[in-house]
DNA sequence: TATTACATTTGACCTAAGTCAAAAAACCTA
DNA sequence: TAGGTTTTTTGACTTAGGTCAAATGTAATA
């Protein structure tokens, strides 16, 4: 049953995206593929750091853990994103004696979640050889500090319901984008539903927006009060998107 | 009485240290020097991208504003280190079309700072030429995500008491640091003091903690009434560094 | 259909931190 | 050194959002 892990899943990350097929090789040549369940880990903050992974199935969170318990997802990853690069390019010396450390702890919260891990060593040298992948990296990199930044903004200056309303917006956006994207090279017609389906649990949606679920249970109450959105669920419709975006904005 | 703009001021960014003196002389062609008075703005957020910035002299903080006006900071940038680099990276067409975007505001916190500006443009054909630099850009982004991650880390698990204690025992380390690599330099003894000296305001500290300057206040009092530190304006001795660290941690 | 487990909501309460206003210190600069 | 400006502190008050505990809902399994 397990999935063969070849050249094309690695074609399909945007990263590797401009290889010719030898360098998919090499790539390949140092990398492994791994399986996890719902609740596994991948590996703790502080863990000793080997490589950096590709999604290729399912999702997988980044978060942090207060001394009291508290977690906070910094990030959601999907199929075709890549993480835990950062310990690569931060020092590459650390890396060369195995000192260097993930900097975050990262679960599946999927089952079935299929990932493979570039081994950093080798890739360093890797990377010398071929330096143009290195524009790739920072443009990777770039798109996630923006979304940091954005992210901290949120945080420090929106009260929550402004973070709901946009997540929900952001959610719904990046749904139409995708249905475009299938529109597009399937030359279909598809339905457009003004509700979203939220992909993660509200535990990590709460965790991910900087506060718990009994807040987010609120918030969600207070929109639904107000005639913005009607929740069922895991699926919201949207009844005033107008409205919605004033607060998102 | 203007300072002259050269390589040699080219030569301390930590960007460009590798680089030939042919190499700094073609950076230097496509930079311009500027320089600005506490208070002013070298760009707002959303306002068109021309390049990025190098300092020189002074320091610059990089804020987003809420629309109640609150401001938070995000990073204090200091002499040598270069910021503006992400829409570099983002997004090449946007750049090339004079589409791409500053992604924050920046603002001069001290007189006399000095800054010079590398073209956007001419520098992503002078990257295509020597890919060596992107290894260092990729090194520089790795840190600013790192600090990012920290500081969301802070601002979401932490309260003020410790992200107040953090923030003196990272500058006192690094002060300890720095002076570390005079006496090394140097050949001299430097006394140590168990004190920092607040290199910005206490307005901008509350502001880049996340919070107000009455809570910042508050907070200073509160380590002072525990014995921790004692303030006097802008030096914080600090009175018992172990306290002060098990807070931090 | 009962059984158990898990996810979500609701209620009552509490607290950290924000707001507003005023006083006090610190700091320029003439 | 006086006067004005800016920065910082203090006080009284409010509030968003966290905590704890219980109730309800949902889904999966036997």
């Amino acid at each position: 049953m397990k999935k063969k892990f070849d050249i094309n899943d690695l074609k399909k990350i945007h990263l590797f995206s401009d290889l010719s097929e030898s360098e998919l090789g090499k790539i390949l040549s140092i990398s492994h593929y791994k399986k996890f369940s719902r609740g596994e880990i991948l590996f703790f903050d502080t863990e000793p750091f080997h490589g950096f992974y590709c999604v290729l199935e399912g999702s997988i969170k980044l978060y942090k853990i207060s001394t009291e318990g508290r977690e906070h997802i910094v990030h959601i990853m999907n199929p075709y994103n890549t993480f835990g690069e950062v310990p690569v390019f931060e020092n590459y010396e650390d890396v060369l004696n195995d000192k260097a450390v993930y900097p975050i702890n990262a679960m599946a919260i999927e089952d079935d979640t299929e990932v493979f891990v570039v081994s950093a060593k080798p890739f360093l040298s890797y990377l010398k050889q071929y330096p143009e992948i290195s524009l790739k990296f920072l443009s990777t990199l770039s798109k996630r500090l923006k979304l940091l930044n954005n992210h901290i903004e949120g945080l420090t200056l929106h009260d929550i319901k402004r973070r709901l309303a946009k997540y929900i917006i952001d959610e719904y956006e990046n749904t139409s984008r995708e249905m475009k994207k299938i529109e597009k090279t399937k030359k279909i017609i598809l339905k457009k539903s003004d509700s979203i389906e939220l992909s993660i649990s509200k535990y990590d949606l709460a965790s991910h927006l900087g506060t718990i679920l009994e807040t987010l249970s609120r918030t969600f109450k207070k929109l639904q009060d107000e005639k913005i959105i009607e929740v069922h669920g895991k699926k919201i419709a949207i009844l005033d998107i107008k409205k919605l975006k004033s607060y998102s904005a």
